[in-house]
DNA sequence: CTATGGCACGGATT
DNA sequence: AATCCGTGCCATAG
């Protein structure tokens, strides 16, 4: 009795242990990998099923497991100010749906998301290239890639590249020339100036470029950037609304730093082609798509059908000679972990995504500024959990806003996005450039006390130019006299 | 002398 | 325990 008694708990424990571990694991995943681990596991494991899920009579939507009705419950759900949440079956997802503005937010730039950026951007040149690559090249291509830093540019010295590679500088350069005429353009470049003249080139192939632009970018960059326009209508004969022309259509169609998406607020081609196509692990919507009438949020479901512990694999258990048993006993057991673990995770995120929508709701309605500051330990405290299952959670997992933007959950969770949405409105509208000490006491005006240096800081992480670099916007009063 | 970027330290967060 | 973030100090450029 003792022994059965201990053998019992023993098992159960274990059972325990394994089903924390699993729903960790999954918990960490995000709905696409999930997606994954159940379509593998569905293909060995015969105590799985799938089925259809039900659908709500009343408006004929597709209901996840626990899910009630969005549609049809929203009075009620409206009446009590708490915004609603759901369940709902992952579907064919593509990104006509998430509308044109797809943005990867560029403040998180520093962790994971660019480092999975950056493999996407080695592969997509990559596949560029291989058709007109020997294996040699393509090595080399390879190894240049990997050597970029954060906004593209290449920063390895070719001749060690070279010496790597026990081959002619000649080759390498011919490689690295390649690869700038890829697509994010520009790519590889030693320098800014480099990519601005590749890209000058290949968008003349393309399109009318203005006169000057080639001259300037090639040879007056340097007297461009430090405002002097005199150097450059003595020697090139532009005029000043020339000169003003060029500066336009830099920053329309250029950009300094190729793997990064803006410049001048405009967006390259290459980072929407970039963008891999992942399903979002919750999508917010208007309801009705009208504003005023609240949000509700859908928390997606890894997997496009309902997955059960098949009823006839366990009474069929009864009758399986005793050679297989342990075998079945063993799938049974892990289909079941299997299903409690989905449900724990669809919970976990459920109340995550509840309590982030909530809580952030002016943010998601009224864009960056209204942020609040958030941690993940608060976010722990309030829902009565451990902080590394709000960690899991948010980790890896993206939301799409109505808007139609996809931003990672930790983006919920960036102390100083407000400030940094704040500078940006500041110097989008000043009158002539602001040196960081002068935005120090605009925003400490405003609510918001960080250091100078600090200020410095967010106009890097903003791609804000320096004071003395940035562009007037009335370039009225300064016309130079020598037009 | 002013404006800004690099480095590095300490405290908070994960 | 590892990482991130704000900040101060210092070097550099103009």
């Amino acid at each position: 009795m003792f022994q059965g008694n201990y053998t019992l708990t023993n098992t159960s424990h274990q059972t325990v242990t394994a089903h924390l571990a699993q729903t960790m694991t999954l918990l960490n995943m995000n709905t696409e990998e999930v997606l994954q681990t159940i379509e593998t596991e569905l293909s060995v494991n015969p105590a799985l099923e799938t089925e259809d899920f039900r659908r709500c009579p009343a408006c004929g939507r597709q209901l996840g497991p626990v899910e009630v009705c969005p549609v049809c419950s929203q009075a009620a759900k409206i009446a009590g100010e708490e915004t609603l949440v759901f369940l709902s079956p992952m579907r064919e997802f593509s990104y006509e749906n998430a509308g044109s503005s797809i943005i990867v937010d560029d403040d998180e730039i520093t962790t994971e998301e660019i480092q999975a950026g950056e493999l996407d951007l080695t592969q997509y040149v990559l596949q560029q290239l291989a058709p007109d690559c020997n294996p040699l090249e393509y090595e080399i291509a390879e190894h240049i890639l990997c050597n970029l830093d954060e906004r593209g540019l290449l920063s390895a010295p070719l001749d060690e590249i070279g010496r790597y590679f026990h081959v002619d500088l000649d080759l390498v350069e011919s490689v690295k020339t390649k690869v700038q005429f890829c697509d994010p353009a520009g790519i590889a470049s030693e320098n800014s100036s480099e990519a601005l003249k590749i890209q000058v080139q290949i968008l003349q192939t393309l399109m009318d470029v203005p006169d000057f632009v080639a001259v300037i970018v090639n040879d007056y960059l340097d007297a461009l950037l430090h405002r002097d326009f005199e150097e450059i209508t003595a020697d090139t004969g532009a005029s000043y609304s020339d000169i003003c022309d060029v500066m336009a259509f830099m920053a329309e169609n250029l950009n300094p730093y190729p793997a990064n998406a803006k410049w001048g607020n405009v967006r390259t081609p290459a980072k929407d082609q970039l963008q891999t196509y992942q399903h979002p692990d919750a999508i917010v919507h208007y309801i009705n798509n009208d504003p005023k009438q609240g949000i509700m949020v859908e928390v997606v479901l890894p997997y496009v059908r309902q997955i059960n512990v098949n009823k006839l694999f366990k009474e069929a258990m009864d009758t399986v000679p005793t050679a297989r048993l342990e075998k079945w006993e063993q799938d049974y057991q892990k289909a079941s972990l299997l299903v409690k673990c989905l449900q724990q995770r669809s919970v976990a995120i459920l109340r995550l995504v509840q309590y982030l929508v909530d809580y952030q709701k002016p943010f998601i309605i009224e864009g960056e500024k209204f942020l609040k500051p958030l941690t993940r330990a608060a976010v722990a405290e309030t829902l009565g959990v451990h902080e590394s299952t709000i960690s899991r959670a948010v980790s890896s997992k993206i939301m799409q806003l109505p808007s139609g933007q996809i931003i990672p959950l930790s983006k919920f969770f960036t102390r100083n996005l407000s400030v940094r949405c704040v500078l940006k409105e500041i110097i989008e509208e000043e009158e002539k450039p602001l040196s960081d000490s002068k935005l120090v006491g605009l925003l400490s005006e405003r609510g918001y006390n960080v250091a100078r240096r600090t200020v410095a800081k967010y106009r890097m992480m903003e791609g804000i130019l320096p004071a003395h670099l940035r562009r007037r916007i009335n370039h009225d009063s300064t016309l130079p006299r020598s037009v």
